[in-house]
DNA sequence: TAAATATTGTGAGATTCATCACAAACATTG
DNA sequence: CAATGTTTGTGATGAATCTCACAATATTTA
């Protein structure tokens, strides 16, 4: 695909005219990232803002004795390194390739420059990062409140808006995450998490088949977990 | 002081003219609730964007059972109502008056107009929301990986870092929530941040002095609780 | 395919912390 | 200044869940 039919797909970008789209593609650069690779460093200052064409990448933040939070899992067109491009602070999040990836960067420069040119740029930019917001303080109130089954439960809801696939009421991720990385979402230990998924299991609420998990009646459940 | 004078506080309005600002203070209508009262409810559906111009209110979310948790407190030239009127999802939080205060409104066509118009004025909302998307980051890192009392002592960096006073390196508080409150912001219990804030100062890490605290030698605080 | 590595499952014990139940201190009001 | 209401302090207890230690699978590599 063309770097401007990529360009097409990032929500940000859609209201912008095909002539519009291809001057701000003339402007950025392909990179890929394997499996693994660093893309991101926490403390280093943001130059670059990155848009993904494939692949996933975890947004992390690790403290000194090396445990991890997983603030999110982006995927294509998901696009991240606005945060210090906006408000000059350092990096508050590692970025690490999840599997290959690739993506699309664009200078600080090239990138304020665009919010400038493009007002409905901004907004848009404005409406994504106010959905983030709410979906951080959304985690905050499930930390702060939830027992691990309950913060365990939300974080395959996550998972399956964002993944899913939906067959009559049920949605089934593929390819679940390590237990590990769910237990660093949901802010609890990896036992836990092995534990609470045969609960649900047990509950009839989920089945589970390799790495592939399917959430009965979803809606149900989401409400269950709200 | 004029309308005027307190849209010029305002960190979003500060690049703007004085006659630009004066366009934007003609929209916008003067409320004051009293302490205690709510001033915007979850559910309801975003219509208008607040300037506190005095007082505090605090931004919660709440669970059914009736527990809260505690996002933020705001204080003057702060704002909030921008989340919904973004991305036209109800609101995600209540907010309710911590003591007697004042706000000055905007109504949604107003503010998205002002959007538009200056796009300063979206590029320095950008950068406020980067600034509270990093702060939630911090906060869900916190309440993944820390124990209570480093929860307890991040949540009291943060009310030093807004609302303390520095004097040869050591920071105080004054009228400091009740215990209820900073368990809301910490996540955990009032009876935790009472037998907390006794070892704190048992350690010789701050001072209690009624409802005032100093912390000693912030800098070195805020480290041992990164 | 065998061996090596990575991931998941599970029991037992230790630990943190929420909760309950009051007592003490402080503030507010008639 | 009683007295009434709020906020804070504190012991005891129990429940949730983290941690440790391994066993059991699954996956990758040689």
């Amino acid at each position: 695909m063309s770097k401007t039919n990529h360009l097409r797909n990032v929500p940000i970008f859609t209201d912008l005219s095909d002539s519009d789209l291809n001057r701000i593609a003339s402007k950025m650069v392909s990179r890929d990232y394997e499996k693994g690779q660093m893309i991101l460093l926490e403390e280093s200052t943001g130059e670059t803002f990155f848009i993904m064409t494939s692949g996933t990448v975890k947004v992390t933040r690790l403290s000194d004795d090396g445990r991890e939070v997983i603030l999110a899992l982006l995927g294509e067109s998901d696009f991240f390194g606005e945060m210090s491009l906006l408000d000059g602070e350092g990096r508050s999040a590692n970025i690490v390739a999840n599997e290959d990836a690739e993506v699309m960067t664009l200078s600080r420069r090239d990138f304020l420059e665009c919010l400038e040119t493009y007002p409905k740029i901004a907004i848009s930019l404005l409406e994504e990062l106010a959905v983030r917001l709410r979906k951080s303080d959304q985690q905050i109130e499930s930390l702060s409140l939830s027992d691990s089954e309950q913060r365990i439960g939300i974080t395959l809801i996550r998972l399956a808006e964002e993944r899913g696939t939906i067959k009559r009421g049920d949605v089934t991720v593929q390819n679940l995450p390590y237990q590990q990385d769910i237990a660093n979402m949901a802010g609890t230990s990896r036992e836990t998490v092995s534990r609470t998924l045969k609960l649900l299991e047990d509950k009839k609420l989920v089945k589970r088949n390799g790495s592939d998990i399917t959430i009965f009646n979803f809606n149900d459940f989401r409400q269950s977990f709200s």
